[in-house]
DNA sequence: TCTGGGGTCCTAGGACCC
DNA sequence: TCTGGGGTCCTAGGACCC
């Protein structure tokens, strides 16, 4: 049977998402920013046509957004996660397999609707997002994943497509390929698209004409199987079911610079207790720990210093207590006084499913108690939304948290903003 | 002019994505 | 003053073994 798969993503998400509960914003630019209001990670149509890029620092474009009335938000994950899962669940009404690709883009089989009229069918998807979230989607149709990314970037800019476009019938494949320049098509990178250009392959259709060993030789694998896609032939399948992370990272830029210890470890003991929340959210154990620190890299007076260490527990553990306690290590190790510290991170790595931990006979550790307290702790947050229970290590001080001056509430959530110790 | 060879495992680094 | 934070996969090359 034909395959069809379509790519449906949410159109400017984040900023949509600003919009759906504040419709006085329709029509206004808006820009969504990154942790720390550092830079530009999302931006509206009207935001764009005032030429905002993507990833511009916020200190760059504040006079044009003054000047222009940007509405500027610091970025909200809670309600971007919560309107992305309303708008999976209303995808999930209009075939039985999808693929959650990312926070606001998703795969869906329609090969069962091959012999429907496949246009009418995406635009009533398109049309029901819409009404049931709020949110405006693109949706792309085309036999493989590559073709649908491909058919979703033209259905956004074409006018006559006006959001949807089905790529069905050779020619269009063709036409719509030979307008596709190499440097958007997706799985082409920057490193890439300067080497093809090097080589004269300046279209989507002239990759499409490239030679296969040539292809694999200098892009991999990975470069020869989006090729096949692109003429395709499909060799991305669909995956229904998300498989667990392999790597496990929580990171951030701190508010403002730190010196002192105490609050870089209170920053590190909050990241490591992230960290073990989405260990145990895929029900998997840890058993490398990575902890790492940085000074500020474009700030050129400052003395600069960059180091990491990992740690190689003695059982796998999703405890955030034991996470702390490594982590903690791990940082006094590397921590070194007299700097200007501006991020610390904390990476887990050899991820392995709960059940399947090694233990040791020389173990000393509760881990029936640490397991039950973790499920106490998660049961309260997930009920709260937030981190309301915390180890003692992560202290109350503020200095080295996120700014982000331009929050707007959590529409979708409850807040609770209670504190409870335990060590 | 010549310097064994083949297999496996691990890691660092490079490419990409949203 | 202010410059994001997550992830994925693949390959080359070194270490080590017989």
């Amino acid at each position: 049977m034909t395959t069809l798969l379509a790519l449906c993503d949410c159109n400017n998400f984040y900023a949509s998402c600003e919009r759906v509960f504040n419709p006085s914003l329709n029509g206004q630019p808006i820009v969504v920013l990154s942790n720390n209001d550092g830079c530009v990670i999302a931006r509206s149509n009207e935001a764009k046509l005032l030429g905002i890029d993507m990833g511009e620092p916020f200190f760059a474009i504040r006079d044009l957004v003054e000047a222009k009335k940007v509405h500027a938000f610091s970025s909200n994950y809670t309600l971007y996660g919560d309107m992305s899962n309303r708008v999976m669940q209303t995808l999930s009404q209009f075939t039985p397999s999808i693929e959650l690709y990312s926070i606001d883009e998703c795969f869906l089989d329609l090969s069962n609707f091959y012999n429907k009229d496949l246009n009418a069918y995406a635009w009533e998807i398109k049309n029901t997002v819409l009404r049931w979230t709020g949110i405006p989607v693109s949706l792309g149709v085309a036999p493989t994943k590559a073709l649908a990314k491909v058919a979703n970037k033209l259905a956004k800019k074409s006018k006559k497509a006006n959001g949807v476009l089905v790529l069905q019938e050779p020619e269009h494949i063709r036409k719509a390929l030979e307008v596709t320049k190499i440097e958007d098509i997706w799985g082409i990178g920057g490193q890439y698209a300067k080497f093809l250009k090097k080589h004269q392959i300046h279209t989507a259709y002239e990759f499409t004409q490239a030679n296969d060993s040539w292809v694999q030789k200098h892009m991999s694998i990975v470069g020869l199987r989006l090729l096949k896609e692109l003429r395709g032939e499909s060799c991305l399948e669909l995956e229904e079911v998300m498989p667990p992370k392999k790597g496990i990272c929580t990171s951030r830029g701190y508010g403002v610079k730190q010196t002192e210890f105490k609050y870089i470890q209170e920053a590190t003991a909050t990241y490591a207790a992230k960290c073990g929340r989405k260990l145990r959210k895929q029900k998997s154990c840890a058993r490398f720990l990575t902890v790492f620190v940085e000074t500020n890299r474009f700030c050129e007076k400052d003395k600069q210093y960059n180091n990491s260490r990992t740690i190689v527990l003695p059982v796998a553990t999703n405890s955030d207590m034991e996470l702390i306690k490594y982590a903690d290590i791990a940082l006094k190790s590397i921590y070194k006084p007299g700097y200007q510290y501006k991020k610390s991170g904390v990476i887990l790595t050899e991820i392995l499913p709960e059940n399947q931990i090694q233990f040791d006979l020389l173990d000393t550790v509760d881990r029936v108690k640490h397991h039950k307290l973790m499920e106490v702790v998660d049961s309260l947050s997930g009920r709260f939304s937030r981190d309301i229970v915390k180890v003692a290590t992560q202290g109350y001080n503020k200095s080295w948290h996120l700014r982000c001056e331009r929050k707007s509430p959590c529409y979708t959530t409850s807040l609770n903003d209670i504190i409870i110790a335990y060590v």
